[in-house]
DNA sequence: GACGGCACTTAACAGCGTTAAGGAGGCTCC
DNA sequence: GGAGCCTCCTTAACGCTGTTAAGTGCCGTC
């Protein structure tokens, strides 16, 4: 029988992820303790020892979750190329990461809970070896954008929390005061702390011409 | 005058940031307390306050040491040419970060604390618009390699946090049993979780090769 | 209607970063 | 030569953290 006006829902490891990843945007990372994401779901937070054996569990769950909505937000094309393929997924698994403070920080220090993450990944290595590549090579291409992609966006929300939201002692121009002995490096501060799209396009398109120009795959 | 005999040095923050490092190695990052630093220094905790105006202060202190030791540790050829240099650095980074338990997350989540990285900044940079490539392409080329070794070494860190040592959890043969219904996906776990050091290079030469082809400078 | 397990609460613990206040030792200055 | 100050460290304590142990109410089964 459904539980008709229930004061509150019954908890399960979905709806604490979920309540977890609203909060982090919140509060961030260090603030996303256990008593505050058991306030947020009306517990006390030992009851999260109930579906999670500690914190990391908690967390390796946030990071699938957020694993399934980069998934469900990236749609390839039918026929797609190896290169739609790296580049949709990369800007995909980039969006993804952007959507919570400190996305890459949680993602990067977290495992898959489940198996669910092979069958995209199957179907990806199969695009790739079918069109040329062989396993290690069709591997050492997609972890290579992949890589690329965690190490910007951890740096880019170093910088910028939020999109459109700075964090403290990142000032370009003060930056620039400070290194006025080296103009090129002073010079270099727009190239680096701002415009964080266009860079990791040029970034991304530097890693799949560096694939097809290696791997003489078009 | 010189102390002569004292019973235990002053504290200074180049003592506690080695110190700190030393200590890292053999507890962690989790592990490394300021209690714990205190008592290898025969101090007590609060004694770090007047050096440091908190631990993200000594966190940045030590990736800057970290970065003084990559920078002494890198010795570029008369001439070098920048694949040369983009080479030899970016082995140069992911040395420097195994060389610490926990290396590239201590220091990608930290800032440097003075000026002095910019010198060596100012060498390549000049280096890379003298063979050719404008500024803008200089900072991405150089940053796109920067920014994959910093990936790189966290994932890698991540299974196997000092070199020899591997993290509970990521046995390859138990990953393949669990991805028995990927065939390609399971295959691929020596690609991704071993032979990190020919791995690395591999990528790091997309990245170089990439660079070559689109910016067509030899 | 007793029983048992599930899902949670209450209470507590050790350890964390950090702050406030105090004190020992050396330097300067009259 | 002693008063006073500045530097560097200690002692004590605060609020908060993740985590564990023990207890409690509810729900379905026999």
């Amino acid at each position: 029988m459904e539980p008709t006006g229930r004061k509150t829902a019954r908890l399960d490891r979905g709806r604490v992820a979920d309540t977890a990843l609203r909060l982090l945007n919140e509060v961030g990372l260090d603030g996303l303790t256990l008593r505050a994401i058991a306030k947020e779901l009306d517990v006390k937070a030992p009851a999260l020892y109930w579906h999670f054996k500690d914190k990391q569990a908690l967390l390796d769950e946030m990071a699938t979750e957020m694993y399934r909505r980069m998934a469900a937000g990236v749609t390839l094309p039918h026929g797609a190329t190896w290169r739609e393929r790296l580049l949709v997924s990369s800007r995909g698994l980039r969006t993804a990461l952007l959507d919570y403070r400190d996305g890459a920080k949680v993602f990067s220090g977290s495992r898959f809970t489940g198996a669910e993450h092979g069958a995209a990944m199957e179907d990806n290595l199969r695009a790739f070896t079918a069109a040329g590549f062989t396993l290690a090579q069709a591997v050492r291409a997609t972890t290579t954008a992949y890589l690329f992609t965690l190490g910007f966006v951890t740096e880019e929300q170093g910088v910028q929390p939020l999109p459109g939201e700075r964090r403290a002692g990142f000032d370009v121009a003060e930056r620039a005061r400070l290194l006025a002995d080296f103009p090129l490096t002073a010079a270099a501060g727009p190239e680096i702390f701002e415009n964080y799209d266009e860079h990791f396009e040029e970034g991304l398109a530097l890693v799949v011409e560096g694939i097809a120009a290696r791997y003489g795959v078009t």
